[in-house]
DNA sequence: TGTACATCAGTGAACGCGCGTTCACTGATGTAC
DNA sequence: TGTACATCAGTGAACGCGCGTTCACTGATGTAC
């Protein structure tokens, strides 16, 4: 099969596109950081063109349409979020009931300054997705999966927190949504993320205790 | 002072303008409806002028500009939302304590279904904010004024709420940013307002009891 | 290894549209006499 | 009460700009022989 050709009369073999194979990831990455600094709305195709160093035809070359770029980041960003629970997860299945709780709590509503600029790209996602029935899709998959991630991880390491009458994924929906409006809060100019989550730690300390 | 004509010689008395009085307010509800249904960005000034029965220059002569209106709305919207927690105060302390307990819990978790319109609005403002160091002000503004005023209708009604070590602001914090949080994965396709909503009142009664 | 050819990623100019804003105007409303 | 005048809320056409998308092209890259 390797050195007999099969066929050469068959109109075109599929041959892989290996040419400017960084293109794309390099649209990619810069899109990301200007829609972190900018928004999505605010940045346009030829200022994410620009900083990759390409003109608008590339752009139009690898994606169909600015949504689809959207898009992109968003799934790439998802896979990240899901890897960093299953990593959790794992490294949580290592670790004494007491030592677990700790890590998972702090995991849980510990903020990294990166986040703060991604909360407000990612709401802008939520807000799209509402007007946008394809999008909306996705995000209540997304919403559904880290939900069911976190209530696993709820279940096994921080049963305190899902109060008999209360199902874990209840619990992890309200967890979530907490920490997605303590993130909006801050991210929009209110009080240091800091100051927020130690808030909710003290609330949920207080609470557990 | 009333018969007699102050010095007519005076350029021009300041005279009160009563021509079409309810236009601005005519507007003012065009817009609300309008944001409601396709958001702010969304929405063209012609749109809105169009619903309010005017011309683009109506507009333009009761705003300055589209953001101008956008704020008058928003502060429309967080007077009602002052005035409200101000009658649910009032209201709460008619009550004896566990009655009280009870409606608090109700009210500050419930949600009408208007408000899940509302969330969105409010959120596609709180973005633009993130990004206007003047909007951020007033969001912050209001944010402090709603967080002190559910923080007082905690320590007084609620004080299971606000755990030892933590404050009643912190714990006004966290419940607002979890009800925002859930109310935009509702409004954006997510769950059923009622679904979440039970999950943080199941929560809070477990952790409560 | 060298040459001719085909492909297609990327170029860059142009299109077209939506929309916020401006502006010269007009006619209904209120004031002065 | 009636008339002349001034004001200014609202009209509607036009402006201008940003931006997403299209498209005819080109030249580097890979393939065939």
């Amino acid at each position: 099969m390797t050195g007999v050709n099969s066929s050469p009369a068959e109109p075109a073999a599929p041959r892989p596109p290996r040419r400017r194979v960084h293109t794309r990831a390099r649209i990619l990455s810069a899109a990301g950081e200007l829609f972190l600094s900018a928004g999505y709305a605010r940045t346009s195709i030829e200022d994410i063109c620009a900083a990759a160093g390409y003109t608008r035809g590339a752009f139009y070359s690898n994606f169909a349409t600015k949504e689809d770029l959207l898009l992109a980041l968003f799934d790439e960003q998802a896979a990240d979020r899901m890897a960093e629970l299953e990593r959790l997860a794992a490294a949580a299945e290592q670790l004494g009931p007491e030592e677990r709780a700790r890590r998972l709590v702090e995991a849980l509503l510990r903020v990294e300054p990166a986040e703060t600029g991604w909360i407000l790209l990612f709401l802008e996602f939520r807000l799209l997705a509402a007007r946008t029935p394809e999008l909306a899709e996705r995000v209540a998959a997304h919403d559904r999966a880290v939900t069911a991630a976190v209530a696993a991880l709820l279940e096994r390491g921080l049963p305190e927190l899902v109060p008999p009458g209360a199902e874990a994924g209840q619990a992890a929906e309200v967890i979530l949504a907490a920490r997605e409006g303590l993130l909006a809060r801050t991210a929009a100019g209110g009080p240091a993320a800091a100051q927020l989550l130690n808030a909710a730690m003290a609330v949920l300390a207080g609470l557990l205790g």
